[in-house]
DNA sequence: ATTTTTATTTAGGTAACCCTAAATTAGGTG
DNA sequence: CACCTAATTTAGGGTTACCTAAATAAAAAT
């Protein structure tokens, strides 16, 4: 390929945020890239008309820029590899947010294919199946004041999603039957206490308290 | 202080190999340094002035250089950051080491002060205590081939000991309610990449794959 | 359709990093 | 001590990545 020397930092940042602000898929203009990057419009010229030469974005004078193929490319893997990061520095590290995103944001264009692989299997997250779709959803944050609780605290009407169950697996196996297993999701349409009736895909099932306080969910 | 604002890679790195090849306490010489650098002569002196400039190496134009009080202590936070971050390539997430000493070279430049504590402690090491002695320590013993991984990419029958629980407490407190306590060890018995089956002293239990990934397992 | 405003580009400048080639200095030798 | 050689520095050049100010093109307004 033509450009397979590694892209500097600037380049590469500059390629992230033309994919960042082309999510409306019209040519991104200058003065957006300008504002979104604290750079002067001239200094985005140019770059853009470096890039363009490496055949990274398709530039038009004075109509704006999109990324190539080779460029969106870039842009995916750099976006999956600071997902990466900034979720191994908030949720192992525990690394506060702002600062995650800035070190992220750094070392993003330092990693290599290898360690970016390990790391994402280090999360748990499989690297062939995921890497795509992962690339392009940032859903670190949203909710997160996701509750873990037993069934039998849930509230009625109330979905949720089934984490784990405990203790014997014959238990486990029961309610596999019937599409009750860690992943699934739930509603528990009635409680009183003693009997909890749930629905899911599969039906309806009623199961005692006991067996209820032994279905992990969150909400 | 003077130089307080961020170094550039290049010039960290200069500082980095005055220190190395300081060892001998005598000063150090341009062509030393562009030996180790692969950088030319020329380049080299170019640099240490500059550096000179900014009062981290005391430069005796065709005597060589040494670092000053505050170049030391630029060196020593970069070898620290270097040592961590290989420790943490290496033995964590089982990159191989020469790529692991490539990569950890261009990371250290972009730690921050917090992140480098977060990853001391990650390691097991008292930020506080080592961080003189570990320094100028390198002692990655080659021992082991001990892999952290989380649960969810554990091989079926294979027992490990919880290292480490991720994210919320609360789901932290769950599992101990069952026995699945960073120390203890467990055994997966079953696992088919949705529903995962362990079992422990204390029982079987089954989880949904997400909370596998959070649960991190040294086999 | 012409003018005005705004966006963009070009021109020209600076600093960091790299180079080669030419000058200079230090240190060892006869 | 003068000389030679090897190490070092200076001089001059190139690229990237920034900038400001001036020129130009496009878009909006009259």
């Amino acid at each position: 390929m033509a450009g397979m020397d590694a892209l500097s930092e600037s380049a590469e940042m500059m390629i992230k945020n033309i994919n960042q602000l082309a999510a409306n898929e019209k040519r991104v203009r200058t003065s957006d890239l300008a504002n979104k990057t604290e750079l002067k419009p001239a200094t985005v010229t140019e770059m853009i008309q470096r890039l363009g030469d490496l055949g990274l974005v398709d530039y038009e004078p004075y109509h704006g820029v999109h990324l190539t193929k080779q460029g969106q490319h870039v842009a995916d893997v750099i976006e999956h590899r600071f997902n990466i990061l900034e979720r191994f520095l908030t949720e192992i590290l525990g690394v506060d947010n702002d600062e995650a995103s800035e070190v992220a944001c750094r070392m993003e264009h330092v990693l290599t294919r290898d360690v970016e692989h390990k790391l994402t299997t280090f999360l748990g997250i499989d690297p062939e199946k995921e890497s795509e779709l992962f690339c392009h959803k940032i859903n670190i944050e949203d909710d997160n004041d996701l509750k873990y609780l037993p069934l039998s605290n849930f509230k009625e009407g109330k979905k949720g999603t089934v984490k784990l169950i405990f203790e014997n697996n014959e238990l486990a196996k029961i309610l596999a039957t019937k599409g009750i297993i860690p992943g699934s999701s739930l509603l528990l349409k009635k409680s009183n206490n003693k009997v909890y009736t749930i629905q899911n895909d599969e039906g309806e099932l009623s199961v005692d308290r006991d067996t209820a306080s032994k279905i992990i969910l969150q909400n």
